[in-house]
DNA sequence: CGAAATTAATTCAGTTGTCAAAATAATTTA
DNA sequence: TAAATTATTTTGACAACTGAATTAATTTCG
């Protein structure tokens, strides 16, 4: 087994998972489900917390608690943290870990990444196996999924009857509702039904999405959006991905595709972008945009060398002083800033997080870029964004893709 | 009374207003708010056809029906269009027309617009004020407008006491919620709270919002709309504006502002804006921007020609066959086309309608704006996007402030 | 024409989900 | 030990629905 060095996700350090509010008040899932979320998101809660939080009446609360508590989704916790306080001690109740779990599988170019979590969230298990290829059918794609989950389950001593669903996230055009892939660029051939091919091969309900998406709701449920009802999340990598958070609840887009910020266009006949077309946010930010142009100004030929390794080359000569580096990076910073502003000017968020494993680059969050940012939004009215950065990697991705199958359950 | 010769919204040709579908089926609002809207929709419609379309029982139905007609609010029809069928003929219901009423405004710069409609949506008076100038103070503002709505009122022979309630749209930023607005062009002064002013003026509940949003609402409830589950208005006109319908609903962004698409960068360092910014999407495609340029190529100084007059000069100019001034439209052109373009990529919509007055220059539609547009959106697994044009005044406008009351009630 | 078929609307008994208030339970504090 | 305090459970009541049976108003068929 080999790991990518990713750490797993940690927040504002609270207990439970999930977003600490819910979407809208009385919303269409019944009490029972909303109970169960609710101790979930706070990680143990007692019956009076819930019937303060949820604004429903004890009796109600009693029914529902000990209708999940039959059907095995809650427990009593016995041992007693002995809160000083008047009256009757609460009976703290929490989400029953064991036999039941999920698991959130990232597939990337060179490797893939799965992890187990249990129902309350929490990590069982995780295993990263490299793959030899970017691109393959999709035949190929999920028998190597097959053998990924094979041995994690190997190694955590569970079996697919304990696996009550699992998430994936991929990168490309995703259609999270239909389980569908129209495109993407680890996958030959169009429109193709990853989910059902995944859930037929393994037996278990699959869902998938957009991994900009999966990021997000990693953030949301794990991370700094935890206590954030409205976030975005901007990712640089291989491209530029984006995912938003609007009341608590991930927004895909009105049909479940959009926001694809990295083929914005910040230019009229601008760069040229993987995509074909100039001008696109990503032709000045992503992976291969600062590869091509790190063989001009360190003087030495692209070819051979992996875009990773060159772009960590071209940051180390920028930082030794090296100009022509230093501008490629500056430039970049510049069209982030410019592709910050145009969410914020759209979106509105209260908060955006920079997240993946480019932003090890400071100059892609430089104070520079920030007043960049700033200066290119109106702020009239407006209190201004927030702004986070966070490195992580591919584990993050799996376990924000457990939260497709936890959210179903 | 002076008539800006608007004419109001003729969508589909269906009777009722309001979406055809409701955002999501089982909402937190009751099944009687719902038969209610069902029946506001089509325009009329029987029980059975309220049962099976919302997928409720007869039963209910009926007691929610009789509860509304005890109400006031709906009323069977008795004349029978005797449609030819077996079984015994529907009876069917539509929304009481009169006593209760709404009023819808639209500020603007030159001049004020309201217009009076009934509780079914249908048109019964409309008014139009030329104000003297365009920014003044909110208690000046207050006063036009209480002139307006009483010469609406007149005019229409009703008083204050059968209005439910007001909408308002005026441009600027606007907090619909809290019914304050933080700035306008319209009026001096910051954080004016323009919907508690106003409500104190006339006694009736007011809700305003941005006109873009209240366009917007014009054609989810009026106009191409209203069988269309998503889509996005871009307006072209002192500003751009842009408003989004999601799942059936006006989408407000994550803190009741955002969507500021005019402001949207799409250069940078590029053209001036009158926000102060440079590549703003306004600053090539807004009044102003195309009016300055006019002077260049017209040959002429701009001073004491209005702008709309210039412009209408030089799109005459340019259907004459001069070049400079059809390279203004056409670089307007283009880059409206990278705005919808990147609307697309961000919101994914399957259909844009671009509004507003300076639609009729139809250099800002033409074939090769489209073709522009389609060359600059990624088109990997996605249907296009259908683009349809509304040239239209103010009172549509107006239409849709009405929404903001009637969807209260 | 009258009987059967068909569709619409109403009535009514029964289920469900929820609440309010009272009762019970387990503490701390006076 | 009694009173106060807080948590949980029990109970009865209610409101919102549903489903099935009933009644109503038609058309179509023999």
């Amino acid at each position: 087994m080999y790991n990518a060095g990713a750490r797993a996700v940690s927040g504002p350090d609270l207990p439970g998972c999930g977003p600490l509010q819910s979407g809208e008040p009385g919303r269409a899932s019944g009490l029972r489900q909303q109970v169960f979320v609710y101790v979930r998101a706070r990680g143990q809660a007692s019956r009076a917390d819930i019937a303060r939080g949820l604004g429903i009446s004890a009796g109600s609360v009693t029914a529902l608690t000990s209708d999940l508590i039959q059907a095995g989704f809650l427990e009593e916790i016995d041992d007693q943290p002995r809160e000083i306080g008047r009256g009757r001690p609460p009976v703290a109740l929490r989400v029953v870990g064991g036999s039941r779990c999920v698991i959130g599988i990232k597939v990337a170019d060179t490797r893939h990444s799965a992890v187990l979590t249990d129902f309350a969230g929490q990590m069982i298990a995780d295993v990263t196996l490299p793959t030899p290829q970017a691109r393959k059918p999709a035949a190929a794609l999920v028998a190597e999924l097959a053998v990924l989950v094979d041995r994690l389950l190997a190694d955590a001593g569970y079996n697919l009857d304990s696996v009550a669903g699992v998430g994936l996230g991929i990168s490309g055009i995703v259609e999270h509702d239909a389980g569908q892939v129209p495109w993407s660029p680890l996958i030959t051939g169009r429109d193709t039904p990853l989910a059902a091919l995944l859930a037929d091969r393994l037996g278990v309900p699959v869902r998938i999405d957009n991994d900009a998406n999966v990021l997000t709701l990693a953030e949301l449920w794990f991370g700094t959006g935890r206590d954030r009802p409205d976030f975005a999340v901007v990712t640089v990598e291989h491209g530029v991905g984006m995912g938003l958070v609007l009341n608590n609840r991930l927004f895909r887009g009105s049909r479940g595709m959009g926001l694809e910020l990295g083929h914005t266009k910040v230019a009229l006949d601008g760069a040229l972008c993987r995509c074909g077309q100039r001008g696109c946010l990503e032709a000045y930010l992503a992976d291969y945009a600062l590869a091509r142009e790190a063989a001009t100004a360190l003087d030495r030929p692209a070819e051979g060398t992996e875009n990773t390794a060159l772009i960590d080359l071209l940051f180390a000569e920028a930082k030794a002083g090296n100009t022509a580096a230093a501008t490629i990076f500056r430039r970049a910073g510049r069209y982030l800033a410019v592709g910050l502003s145009n969410v914020v000017q759209l979106f509105d968020p209260a908060l955006i997080i920079l997240a993946g494993e480019r932003m090890r680059y400071d100059y892609l969050y430089s104070d520079a870029v920030l007043r960049d940012m700033q200066a290119l939004t109106l702020t009239e009215g407006r209190t201004s964004c927030e702004i986070a950065t966070h490195v992580w990697g591919d584990l993050v991705w799996a376990q924000g893709a457990t939260v497709l199958a936890l959210a179903d359950a």
